[in-house]
DNA sequence: CATTTCACCTGGTGGC
DNA sequence: TGCCACCAGGTGAAAT
């Protein structure tokens, strides 16, 4: 489901709804895959601590913990969406929707719910005093300057698609949007990486810091069931150009939309207006 | 090492 | 209606 942009909706959300609130009790399902760190050890440290803060780091929401409401944090609770997940706040007395793995309830009354059926999320729990504070492998896309960006795919012999799916390159960008910002700066997907201009890649830069920040401001994509931590849909699914498109025609130049395979990933582009 | 492929899961959709 | 194949917004381990 979530790639930078429904992610960074989502945070946004828990942040305003959780930031100063206190996690009273906490219930974990059975199944283990949700579980990156020891689900008792979790339980224990979640247990009692106040929200400091809430953010997006790449695809990862990042919730600061402490004994106390502010200062320094001294714990982290980190929540990967992986394809279906979902961190909802809700009433405490709201039905619990199937395949709910993990329940925070709150000294405000309410709860904060992790539910994904397909279990490719995962939760993992740091304290502070033994581990350092999550940090997204890749570079922030909304933050890449030109030259850090354009090094990240010199040399490179594989497919600009993929590149910009590798997360230890770049945080935050999936399926969506590295179809929707190639499009827009006319790159065909399977072009090698080490051999787009110099001026392609500011293209591919600019065109992909664009397209995020206009599916910030839409809530993100609603692809099939994508809610935010209020449940609400996003709309940038009626800007998308390409993805989902295939075989209907470019809004730019009506030319039929192709699917092909790249990376192993669905990937959708316009055979005139890339190249 | 860099790159590619596949397994991990459930659920929705569309064809027969 | 039922059955089945195929597809899905992600990632990391295994294979090449």
């Amino acid at each position: 489901m979530p790639e930078l942009p429904e992610v960074e909706t989502i945070a946004r959300g828990v942040h305003d709804r959780v930031q100063g609130d206190r996690v009273l009790e906490v219930w974990l399902g059975r199944h283990s895959e949700p579980f990156k760190s020891s689900a008792a050890e979790m339980a224990k440290g979640l247990q009692g601590k106040y929200f400091r803060a809430v953010e997006r780091r790449g695809k990862h929401i990042v919730c600061d913990l402490g004994s106390i409401p502010r200062g320094k944090p001294e714990a982290q609770w980190i929540v990967h969406l992986g394809m279906t997940g979902r961190l909802l706040v809700t009433a405490e007395d709201a039905p619990i929707a199937a395949h709910t793995h993990a329940r925070l309830s709150l000294a405000s009354g309410r709860e904060l719910r992790f539910v994904d059926p397909r279990r490719f999320g995962r939760l993992e729990y740091r304290d502070l005093n033994d581990l350092k504070g999550f940090t997204a492998p890749g570079a922030e896309p909304l933050e890449v300057d030109a030259k850090t960006f354009a090094a990240l795919f010199r040399g490179r012999r594989l497919a600009v698609k993929a590149a910009l799916l590798n997360q230890t390159l770049l945080s935050g960008v999936g399926n969506i949007y590295a179809d929707e910002s190639l499009f827009r700066a006319g790159i065909r997907p399977r072009r090698m990486a080490g051999r787009l201009t110099a001026a392609e890649l500011e293209r591919l830069r600019r065109a992909l810091a664009g397209v995020l920040r206009q599916a910030i401001k839409l809530g993100g994509s609603s692809v099939s069931d994508y809610v935010d931590a209020n449940g609400v849909r996003g709309f940038f699914q009626l800007e998308h150009r390409v993805y989902q498109r295939d075989g209907q025609p470019c809004r730019v130049c009506g030319t039929e939309i192709r699917r092909v395979v790249v990376g192993g990933r669905s990937t959708h582009y316009c055979p005139q207006c890339q190249r």
